[in-house]
DNA sequence: TACCCTATTGCAATAATATTGCATTTAGGA
DNA sequence: TCCTAAATGCAATATTATTGCAATAGGGTA
């Protein structure tokens, strides 16, 4: 779980406002503990008794991502919040096919690290899918 | 360019069939070099004189998928012809955001196979996207 | 505090991407 | 040639995302 603390400093760093719409966006995301689409987080918002229009929860999850605390995973159209902090590197996204949980790995992250190539210069900042089996489902 | 022998023999080793519409779909997404949207495959082949419903385009993509021969591009929703054999390993498309060409890197292939995790098992015949700056745009 | 300017949000229409169910046609083996 | 399963066409619909503009809220300054 990522502390408002941080979520606020972020803010800051960036110069943005810590509006309330958006640290109820970030929490719910965060309290879901996996990835969601945004009309997922939408309606579980809703259920909770708060009424996003769904331009607000795409503006605010793309606010998130820049400021990096969330990722888009591109291969389900869903978010989730990054649990590691970019300092720089890649990050590694880990994809159960069979459980379709999503596991950000620091470890793999490292090892990734790709050596400079001479022909293109790879963007670190970026999170990186992987698809394959989680121990559980191995 | 792939040529029609190795798109037949694929279809042959699926036990699937080479339909015209198989082969005019493929052939303009391999002649358009360069990814594409469904939508736009669609347009282009109209514009030669082919008209297919979009179901049968992303019918059609998704069996060339299957059978190895295209690559999905999921951060833009793009379709690719793959120009490596699927020899399992991971293959690594290239993404420049600048000029926004997509390079399928068979080298960096190779140094990216990882080393077996004891914690997550790898699909080793997928695609994974690399975003960054190609050498001209660097 | 009152004011102002800009950032943010709400709204609802629309765009872009993708899938579905079912009818029709085609491929290719018996 | 005939038969059956595979493939395609069609058009409705689902899903994902963006837009333009009006309304509201944040937060700095007088």
């Amino acid at each position: 779980m990522i502390n408002n603390a941080k979520l606020m400093s972020k803010c800051l760093e960036s110069g943005k406002s810590a509006t309330p719409q958006r640290m109820s966006i970030i929490n719910e995301l965060d309290s879901a503990r996996k990835n969601l689409s945004a009309y997922d987080l939408r309606d579980s918002l809703k259920d909770k008794g708060h009424s996003f229009n769904i331009s607000t929860i795409y503006r605010v999850l793309s606010f998130w991502i820049d400021v990096g605390v969330v990722h888009k995973m591109d291969s389900s159209n869903t978010y989730l919040v990054c649990n590691d902090s970019h300092t720089n590197h890649l990050h590694v996204l880990l994809n159960c096919t069979s459980c379709k949980s999503v596991e950000e790995s620091c470890q793999l992250s490292a090892q990734l690290s790709l050596p400079k190539s001479n022909k293109f210069s790879v963007n670190n900042s970026q999170a990186v899918e992987l698809s394959g089996l989680c121990k559980m489902c191995q």
